[in-house]
DNA sequence: CGCACTCTTGAGGGAGCTCAACATTTGTGG
DNA sequence: CCACAAATGTTGAGCTCCCTCAAGAGTGCG
């Protein structure tokens, strides 16, 4: 399933270009680590994390082929490992080191910090919903919008992994999932791949709708304090 | 309370740092607007959030004087919303719009960028908590560390801010703080104010611990999965 | 074939939400 | 200055949803 590109891997590469492999479940980076570098991914599926004290995991995203990751300043935020094997192509951060060049690549950084923005925001909305049925509906639709094809979408992530993002338990996940494959909004084909049966319904449950941006009734919120002051040119 | 500066507010300015008072709870600008400037705060207290379908929010971020936000591409992806009266500075987009400067306003526009990537870390990290007292605590103790005084911290935000930032209801978040008072972790001066008696026992609850990046049992967990590739060049 | 891992499903309990009442603070007008 | 109203915060009782504990099913690998 995952195409490799060997002969890209394998020639020495330019220092500021190089990829690396990964196997499945190996940290790419920890929290803490000096961030010298930030990642594209080139094949298969990256997650970052943030580890609680008590030893629960907070996933912070999930990176796909042509996403960025590790856009970070001084050290990591978070830690990133491969959830398949991976393909990733190390970048070279730009000021930090190297005050000589600026031209392309801080446009560079500058677009991978926005994707990061977005990818965080998108993981604070996930959070954001209030019961296990709305999460778990907002993922697999952001995952079916995301891998494209309304039909066959597949889940590399272990329930485990959604669980952590979701701020669920497994069990919780599971059965969820096997609720709304039996309220036919989505069917299963196995663990790993699923089918939108019923977008609508996905959508409703999220509370994924694009009129939800800007509707009237959230842009003309009349303000509850009883300020004195009125914008000011 | 709040300092206004009007001698700042009322002249002219320079066209690319204007000032502008914002009364209580006004909005300064809508998810979905067309994202023309980014802001800095420079007196009072601002919120970001965004609205569900359901009409319930999700507070995104609470920034004080120096922070920044709204530094969004094409449109903004939040609302925000002044908290206390606010007067607030607003900055220029650069490359949009102006593609031939591109020298100083660059390295602003990627420092504000990282600091929205880091309060979007930060939310995701509270929300990351399992239990309400956690996140409660950790909400306390980063507003502590935030505005420094380990006396007398203040709060001006309403509980239903709060309780819309950390993913609770208003009556949780009340009863949490109720409770933390009761077993001395914390002293109310009002329900405005608040000041930290047992810190340790704050960061205990929290889950914060300076330590617990990169410590030894997070750092060297191992593969789960039974990768085939190692680590290459 | 057996072991290890992941996923699924069930039963019971607890944390937080809902509904409700009351307290406190703040603002307004007589 | 006080009376009243509105907004905000606190607290209690009951219930629901999700977590915990437990067992079983499906799959891949040695």
């Amino acid at each position: 399933v995952i195409t490799l590109y060997p002969q890209d891997v394998e020639n020495g590469g330019a220092p500021s270009s190089s990829l690396m492999r990964i196997g499945k479940g190996v940290a790419i980076y920890y929290e803490g680590d000096q961030a010298k570098r930030w990642y594209e991914v080139v094949s298969g599926i990256v997650r970052t994390c943030r580890y609680h004290v008590d030893g629960h995991r907070q996933l912070t995203g999930f990176f796909y082929a042509g996403d960025f990751f590790g856009v970070d300043e001084d050290s990591y935020k978070e830690t990133a490992e491969a959830v398949t094997n991976v393909v990733v192509r190390r970048h070279a951060h730009d000021a930090t080191g190297q005050p000589g060049g600026r031209g392309k690549s801080s446009e560079e950084t500058e677009s991978a910090l926005r994707k990061a923005l977005t990818s965080a925001q998108q993981c604070i909305f996930l959070l954001g919903h209030r019961t296990a049925a709305e999460r778990v509906a907002a993922f697999l639709l952001a995952a079916a919008i995301r891998l494209g094809a309304t039909k066959g979408v597949p889940l590399p992530m272990s329930r485990n992994d959604i669980a952590d993002h979701l701020g669920l338990t497994i069990h919780t996940v599971s059965r969820t999932i096997s609720d709304l494959a039996r309220r036919r909004l989505i069917a299963l084909e196995g663990p790993q791949r699923f089918r939108v049966l019923d977008e609508a319904g996905l959508r409703d449950l999220a509370g994924e709708d694009p009129t939800s941006i800007a509707t009237e009734e959230n842009r003309r919120r009349q303000p509850t304090g009883q300020g004195e002051y009125r914008e000011f040119v």
